[in-house]
RNA sequence: CGGGGCGUGGCGCAGCCUGGUAGCGCGCUUGUUUUGGGUACAAGAGGCCCCCGGUUCGAAUCCGGGCGCCCCGACCA
């Protein structure tokens, strides 16, 4: 993509809504305007990231048998009549009414949605177990939207349900889940610590709140130094896995366990702030009861399955991941969701030499690659270069260029190569 | 929902107290400069001063109401 002719809108100074890091560097990166309060419009180069961001959760669901599907943002209000939490779930639901004054809701979650139309096509034992999961926009009112995409209102979301004939089926489903979450947030560059959680609103009696450290977290955390030595992708053993992960003392401050913590040595306690990414839950018959969907057992009984939910917040990921990972200059992108690969910087647009280099660059980096074409001062470019965060800069001037030279900057250290186009490419996509 | 604050060109702000139809920096446009880490020179464009009403000869400024946004707290992916 040329940059001359993006709209990657950046900013030199702060707006003033903006208060933490990530938010800053959202609006002055040009990823992201806000709309509303608590809801945000995702600008070409946001955009991008929010897009691979949902790949690499849309990979591991899919690579842990987790089928995508679809639901709409709008439901009705006689679906959660049927839960009951129509009543329960307070002013935080957007309800709509529409020109037949029909009750309806912009989803905040689609535990009901999801169990009425597995339901409807679900009859014997013999169709379960069934996990399924869509990428949607959600709605939920907060009574104050801040800190960004961190807490907006309107919200990208990952959410997956399990359906099982028992308890020991949804807990394998629980556990599956787990490894493909650790796998999840490792590929995108983050490390996200699973604890024990509260299940709240959703209810049930087993659940894991995934959060990434950061000193800006909405929640405090405890736990065991020996996290930082776990490796998702190279577990391959659900069961091994899970052992591994809750056995390790990890808690949010609301289930922090003090007698347990205090059984860790010392030098392995860690405390800090964490962003909630992710939260699973086990949560039984809860919704299959209330709203009677049944299956016909081996014996011909009825069996109300045993369920489970399963979120990662997308849109709160790209906040999450930039209050990772920034610096003073700007933010500092994991390679595998930065909005492209390379930035290629022409420092003398207009000249023979750097114009072909860089137009060669350009056309081998494809989409990977961001020239900034613009007869703006070298300056600017390395200072929007830095802001924008790609994980490398392909610098190129005249002097080097009349050598073949080229120069690679490596974001997230700040080291520099002087390199051939070749060998710079070569690093670049390698 | 309780407490605090803000709303003035695209962005950051001053002006408001002590009414006289608006100013600065950055950005933007044009020309010059050919530039190696946001830092050159010159000229220029751009504003319903959030909205409605009131006071006044006159309102960005004073008064009333409304809307929007932010921060702290209680709540949540």
């Amino acid at each position: 993509m040329r940059l001359s002719q993006s709209l990657i809108p950046t900013l030199k100074e702060t707006p003033a809504e903006a208060q933490i890091a990530s938010h800053r560097l959202m609006l002055r990166a040009g990823l992201v305007r806000q709309m509303a309060s608590g809801i945000y419009a995702w600008l070409p180069a946001g955009h991008r990231v929010l897009s691979k961001i949902a790949n690499i959760v849309r990979e591991e669901q899919d690579a842990a048998g987790v089928q995508e599907m679809l639901m709409p943002t709008i439901q009705s209000a006689d679906l959660w009549r049927e839960s009951g939490r129509y009543d329960a779930y307070g002013k935080e639901m957007l309800r709509i009414t529409d020109r037949h004054e029909r009750e309806l809701l912009y989803g905040p979650t689609n535990e009901e949605m999801i169990t009425a139309i597995v339901r409807d096509s679900v009859k014997s034992y013999r169709e379960l177990p069934q996990m399924l999961y869509h990428i949607q926009w959600k709605f939920r009112d907060e009574v104050r939207p801040r800190f960004g995409v961190l807490r907006g209102r309107e919200f990208l979301m990952k959410d997956a349900y399990s359906f099982d004939l028992d308890k020991a089926g949804a807990v394998v489903a629980y556990k599956k889940m787990m490894l493909a979450y650790m796998r999840t947030f490792q590929r995108m560059g983050i490390t996200a610590i699973p604890m024990r959680a509260d299940t709240g609103q959703i209810g049930g009696d087993l659940s894991h709140e995934f959060h990434v450290l950061a000193p800006t977290g909405e929640s405090g955390v405890f736990y065991d130094a020996a996290f930082e030595t776990g490796d998702a992708l190279a577990s391959d053993n659900v069961e091994t896995f899970y052992e591994q992960m809750t056995t390790i003392y990890a808690a949010t401050d609301e289930k922090h366990d003090v007698a347990a913590w205090e059984k860790i040595p010392e030098e392995r306690r860690r405390e800090g702030r964490g962003i909630e990414v992710g939260q699973i839950f086990y949560f039984g018959k809860k919704y299959s009861e209330t709203m009677n969907f049944g299956v016909v057992g081996p014996d011909g009984n009825k069996i109300f399955p045993e369920m489970g939910s399963y979120g990662i917040g997308v849109s709160r990921l790209v906040g999450a991941i930039i209050e990772a990972s920034h610096d003073e200059a700007g933010i500092i992108w994991p390679d595998a969701v930065a909005p492209f690969r390379a930035a290629i910087l022409n420092l003398r647009q207009g000249d023979a030499t750097t114009d072909k280099i860089c137009a060669d660059l350009h056309a081998r980096l494809g989409a990977d690659g961001l020239y900034d074409d613009r007869e703006e001062r070298a300056g600017q470019k390395f200072a929007e270069a830095d802001l924008m965060g790609h994980p490398w800069q392909i610098i190129v001037g005249p002097r080097g260029a009349a050598n073949g030279q080229v120069e690679l900057k490596r974001r997230a250290t700040g080291e520099r190569f002087e390199l051939s186009v070749e060998d710079a490419l070569a690093k670049v996509l390698g």
